[in-house]
DNA sequence: CCAAAAGTGTTCACGGTACACCCATGC
DNA sequence: GCATGGGTGTACCGTGAACACTTTTGG
């Protein structure tokens, strides 16, 4: 290797796709930026990633500081370096993708000033930057790893009915599913606990409460369980 | 976004995994570091990311460079950026792996001298930075990707018997398969085409050769196929 | 003729899918 | 009592898994 001092060197950065549910709807949490270039577009949380932090940390700490979202299903996700995504200068970005609980993350306004909000995946403004192309590549990212990881209760509150489950699937994966058949499949993976409460406030039967068994099931895992939804 | 002027900034790699498959093996090319640090360790080929390339531009001249291959399947796996992987500065590496016919690249001397040779993945000295640990990461995508995508082609030759395809699946995951079951499924799917071919020089009867038929697998994936093994 | 690997079908168990009605609750 | 969603079972089909013998060829 030689030395790297000699030669200019990119810039480093994290962007973070964050994803939520909310009734009906998969969405993104967007931020409106107020530099140029791409001044007002919309765009993904993200930014610099200081020497001293983790790439994992720096996405983290912009999603604080951004969003004011800090406790999060957090993975990498890619990492993508065109010559020129930046207009300014070389810039190569770490994508991570997040799956926030909608109900415990209400919007807040961003620390710094700048407008965040959620916007629909079927319905999103242009981007700045190749952000389009980091969402899209994160949004088949989750379509895939929804059916074989239980990450989609990243995306529920703690306690859930079947029928939310159902629907959460139904989102993200864009096809209807049938009742009895999710039932019987979710229920035989034995991950959820049955609660002995129901959802309240409906104008109609309310329905059995469920929780996702996380220590089951890292036990399962052990032992070779394979997921599948 | 503030001025990427203002703060020092990490160096920015590219490391490849490079797996062949040899008689029996699973194998993957390491060069010998002829500098400090980790000076006579064995290590991934990779080096510093130019400003005026990409990523994959990057990894491919590496690997030219140092080990003189240069038509491969690549991909990219996965970037490491823990604060202390390389003992001098920060250095952040986008890791990549690659797949190539074993019986199209002889191992070829580096051509900056270095020295570079095949591993048994099964029997690895220990290595230079945290490339232990990417090439744990590339060798649980390879053994995961290989199941719902056809890139063991790649390391296959172009005409191979269906007892080669199967051993190459054998060895990539570890487990005996059935000569049966494995027939009738690759078969089935249709992505072979049975040339009017067999192996030569062999002390018993001659197996057929096939080619995968990259063309109309791509036209069955538009169509919505799930290949997998 | 012997050694070595090629090549070939059937049975069984299980999981996926399709499908419709009664029940509980709130208003 | 009616509207709304909750909750439940069965029959069929296709795929995955287990399993052993005959054929071809070279030496």
């Amino acid at each position: 290797m030689a030395s790297s001092y000699e030669h200019p060197r990119a810039a480093l950065t994290v962007d973070c796709v964050v994803f939520g549910v909310d009734d009906g709807d998969l969405k993104v949490l967007l931020i409106q930026r107020d530099l140029e270039p791409f001044r007002n577009r919309w765009a993904l949380p993200g930014g610099f990633v200081h020497v001293d932090e983790t790439l994992e940390q720096a996405a983290l700490r912009e999603l604080r500081e951004e969003t004011g979202i800090s406790r999060v299903y957090l993975e990498q996700l890619y990492t993508f370096g065109s010559l020129a995504r930046d207009p300014r200068e070389r810039v190569i970005t770490v994508a991570y993708y997040a799956l926030v609980k909608l109900t415990d993350h209400a919007v807040q306004a961003a620390t710094d000033a700048r407008e965040a909000a959620w916007f629909a995946v079927t319905d999103l403004p242009k981007l700045a930057f190749d952000h389009d192309e980091i969402l899209a590549t994160a949004l088949a990212r989750l379509q895939a790893k929804v059916r074989y990881e239980p990450v989609g209760f990243e995306l529920l509150p703690q306690k859930f009915t079947l029928t939310q489950l159902q629907r959460l699937y139904e989102i993200i994966l864009e096809h209807p599913l049938d009742k009895r058949n999710f039932r019987k499949k979710v229920l035989a993976l034995d991950l959820l606990l049955e609660l002995d409460e129901v959802e309240q406030d409906v104008a109609h039967r309310a329905a059995r409460l469920y929780r996702f068994d996380e220590r089951t099931y890292r036990a399962l895992v052990k032992q070779g369980l394979h997921f599948e939804i």
